[in-house]
DNA sequence: GTCTATAAATGGATAGAC
DNA sequence: GTCTATCCATTTATAGAC
């Protein structure tokens, strides 16, 4: 195994799980032939399973690098003083994320998750958790009447995440306009179809 | 081929559909096996195939059940005369159609679809559409200030389906309080996460 | 570390008896 | 129409030469 032979092997694995990733981005785990995997890092199929243990570690690994990702969103969120600034924060950076190039195709395959492996549940256990954090922020938002309240927190949580997950879908980050897209999506996520000009939610 | 043979074979069909939406739901239609959906249907693999072209099949007939379902919605909403209303009626039998327990398993299928096959990239074209006939209906109402006009009606159209498509991955029908979460879903597509009192789109 | 060749396993689909 | 047994294509993963 050649993780400690001076670095050159770490980049090696970093090539072949950005191409699994934009793999899976575009077939689905499932789908994805690790076959095409190593096609598009320049390696035979065989060559390939010298820099990774097999198809499932790179599920893992990739599900790791978007949990990673949102716990730092989170980290960023809870930095914020008032709820509805952190609600607001929380959102911009997961949509940011989402619509991020490095990022969405691990995102992506975090989001598609339905809990077939251990593997699998074991995300989407994490993902449950910021599921809950997030309501609890929501919460805080809500007793400061920065957030409606008419309904709970965690469907408010899951209905928000839910219009952010989507995103991965359809926006491309290399196209231009992407920047237009995401300031779009934050802005309907605090409002709604409904008409404008309602002031954002605030501490 | 006993599909004309009586009836009972239709039922047949019928039965293995269901128990196939049900495992397409569950796992994927990629991770989903064949031998589950016969086992759930009561049948060994091999007789499932007397009811059944394939897997393939299974996918086609469920594709094109959702997307009926879709047609329906777009019948209905077209029959409203104000724009907003329009908008509002589709949003709400969307909502209606994603969380209904017979209905649930063929739109999530629909909306897991990644383009891998011919069928599949068929089915996209036809979402494809649905998307923008809903735009068209978004810029209607627009254009009489019954929804907000800061964006495209595209990416509005978009940003809505995503929130209602995302509901197929946490919402359990036959759970007690769907009927809250669905009003809680429409509400939130038309204001957000904003604090409500503000007039619902019309006209 | 890379390759060709091949093993091993999975899973969709079929044969043919009842 | 249903079953057991089997086929066979696909695909993950490994052996072993260079």
């Amino acid at each position: 195994m050649p993780e400690t032979t001076g670095g050159r092997a770490v980049n090696d694995l970093e090539s072949v799980l950005l191409a699994a990733a934009d793999e899976f981005l575009e077939r689905g785990y499932d789908a994805a032939r690790i076959g095409h995997v190593a096609t598009a890092a320049g390696l035979s199929k065989s060559s390939l399973y010298h820099h990774v243990e097999g198809k499932e570690q790179l599920l893992q690994l990739g599900l790791e690098r978007a949990l990673a990702g949102l716990d730092e969103c989170f980290a960023a969120a809870r930095d914020e003083a008032e709820p509805g600034a952190a609600v607001r924060r929380l959102i911009e950076l997961v949509v940011e994320d989402m619509t991020d190039r490095a990022r969405l195709p691990f995102v992506a395959l975090l989001i598609g998750v339905r809990g077939n492996s251990d593997i699998e549940r074991s995300a989407l256990e994490r993902r449950r958790r910021f599921d809950l954090e997030f309501a609890q922020m929501l919460e805080r938002a809500q007793s400061v009447g920065a957030v409606r309240s008419d309904m709970t927190p965690l469907v408010l949580a899951r209905l928000c995440f839910g219009t952010i997950n989507a995103l991965h879908a359809w926006v491309r980050p290399d196209r231009h306009g992407v920047d237009q897209i995401r300031a779009d999506a934050v802005r309907f996520v605090l409002a709604g179809l409904g008409h404008d000009s309602r002031p954002e939610p605030t501490g």
